[in-house]
DNA sequence: AATGAATGAGCTTTCATTCAT
DNA sequence: TATGAATGAAAGCTCATTCAT
């Protein structure tokens, strides 16, 4: 005799839980090898189904690598977008807190090989790139600009260049994820990230912040 | 009096402008598409010639690859290390002319699109990572440490902790390759490459220096 | 009522009797061809696959070609070994029969062509001749070693020398194979391979049995 | 200065040399690899020219390969003919005599490696078996047969079905060689050819032989 | 909803043969 | 006569996608 308890079959007790495994068999192995080089079977295999059951959730393998980006990326940026509308401090520190949430949320994750994939990936997959460029790095790019205005806008950062300020802003954090997921592995002497980050961040408020402020250089 | 007929032949014999002539397509297929996406059949096209006669040349992909990173990134490393081992004048001076060489033979050069091919794809061609460790990351590594240890010795650089500092000074560089193939195709709003090293050399002579140094900025 | 229209599904799932399906074709193109001038696509063609199909079933032609000897050659060295280890009666009557039952299940089956490819292509597959050699020779001479020594124990054969006797046994065999799928099909004059081996058992009982033992001629 | 002798270039000294060296080394690679496995590229290296020699002196890898036959195997035949057409005393005696010729001129030789390939190939290549079908076996076998009616009609040998006995005659040579080629480099336990050969010669004499004589059995 | 067998285009590599030099 | 660069048809194997069950 069996458990009485727990007796309908599996699937059905896991209709809904299939996309989140699949999703997150998919990010491993995406992050592991890569777009182009990660088969749709091992991602069935990983999530415990059978190669046509991923076929009923995601369309093709570009749909399925959109749906990690939505799933992964995507509400870091909203989450960012949200802490800039309705920050209420100095735009200094509104500044750290989005490079703080990043590197939580993103660098210091396993997300940050899906962004290292598509700088490495994007130029053989035109339509996952154009989708890339639409729902993360323009969103990405108006907020970090949206930002800086604001603090130009309060008077708390100068009159820079806006549209380049922001590629300065999103190098180091690009960087970051470039080594994590290819130089860095191989390397000895390890880029402290965090410390990283202060380093350009203390730089970049160099740039913003009116003269008379003053910043202590931090320790690379 | 030349025959009336097409009489082109079936090909031509150019054994020493081969190996260059598929070097060139292989470099420029290779920026393009990177490593796994690179089919030997349009390297031979492109260098107007049959797949088989690649063969001829080079033994396999991947000795084709080592072979483009041999002709175009090896030497300017060799370069690089030469400048260091003769330079006579300020160690501050040797670091921006390795900088900025580096700029115009690599960065600002099509051959950016290998070390960013290196970064994206290494993970899934260890043979290839291997090859790229031992002759462009250990020797540019050892090269940079070199001219820091220079700068040390001189009393012209502080105590710094030189692998760190070392890891530091690739960055930018391989932040600047990343950006150029992947995002920077894409974005309005160009990273000035020039004045993004710039910036960078200036934040690194600042941790550097001796205190008492005061520096001007650098045009790089 | 059948649909007038052509309705021939555009394949058909047969999981079961696919690797049988898939082993008779390719038992009948290595027989034909050998192993290296026989072609997967022809092998799944001839089986009514795609070649994609063989290779859900096999590794590789290798792993394909001991799918082969596993289930046409070996099963018959175990019925072999098992008729020596539980036969009764006299030594030269186990020999007849062993001898006979090769000649039944091999000798003259297709099976044959099999050995001969062995013996035609071993030296150009380390890895098949190494299996083969594991498999098939070592376990067949093994059996007719100790069918010699149960003889010899038994006072039932001379003290003959069991390696060398084990390589006069084998001979024929090989002979008859070789024959069969070389020179044989050309000469027409056939070597009548029934009398041939009955004549070798004579030859070979003749240096087997003890000297007071007459013999009479046997028909195998 | 140079020696004032042989002074002619070296092609010029080898015109005639040239043949036998690209034979010579078609042989030992047919021995080696087999016929279809042998790359030209490797022949004319061993025989010290280039690829295209080898064109100007063998019209293709098939008349390279009959070549070879013809130097190495076909004046055997001749020879054996000649013997036949010539010798003198009992049946027996020139029968013994072909055999042993057989086995120094080629059992025991490199050459007895080309009899292997063509039993392990000749199904892959239809002309190459018509060819030595015709320059060889049925030679071979017309030889063999009017040994055996000179035999007969000299009254040395019975009345026997010569066209079968002639297959049993040539039995053991293709089992030697097979051997030779295949299974014996595997084997501990040495299938002692001469003796083999002796065994056999004594047995079908045995049956060639008018009643009244004895043989001694031979040892195996 | 779930399965996994089946497909076939695509890619790297090999080598007999040709032919410009 | 001699060379060896060039060709291109194969062949083994992979994997995203389809679809009968």
């Amino acid at each position: 005799m069996e458990c009485p308890f727990d007796t309908k079959p599996r699937w059905e007790r896991r209709k809904d839980a299939r996309p989140h495994e699949l999703l997150a068999a998919a990010i491993d192995l995406f992050v592991e090898r890569g777009f182009a080089s990660t088969r749709l079977e091992d991602v069935a295999r990983r999530a415990g189904v059978s190669k046509g059951t991923l076929y009923l959730y995601f369309e093709n393998k570009e749909e399925l690598f959109k749906a990690v980006v939505r799933t992964s990326i995507v509400p870091v940026i909203g989450a960012a977008e949200s802490s800039v509308a309705e920050f209420e401090g100095h735009s200094a520190d509104l500044l750290r807190k989005v490079m703080q949430d990043w590197w939580e949320r993103i660098g210091a994750n396993k997300v940050s090989g899906i962004v290292k994939l598509v700088t490495a990936e994007a130029g053989n997959f035109p339509e996952l790139a154009k989708f890339y460029q639409d729902e993360v790095i323009n969103r990405g790019t108006r907020m970090i600009s949206s930002m800086l205005e604001r603090g130009i806008a309060r008077n708390e950062f100068r009159q820079v260049n806006v549209t380049q300020m922001t590629q300065v802003l999103i190098a180091p954090m690009l960087m970051l994820v470039t080594w994590k997921h290819s130089i860095g592995p191989c390397e000895r002497g390890e880029l402290e990230p965090l410390a990283f980050l202060a380093t350009f961040l203390d730089m970049a408020l160099h740039g913003l912040l009116p003269a008379t402020h003053v910043v202590a250089p931090a320790a690379v």
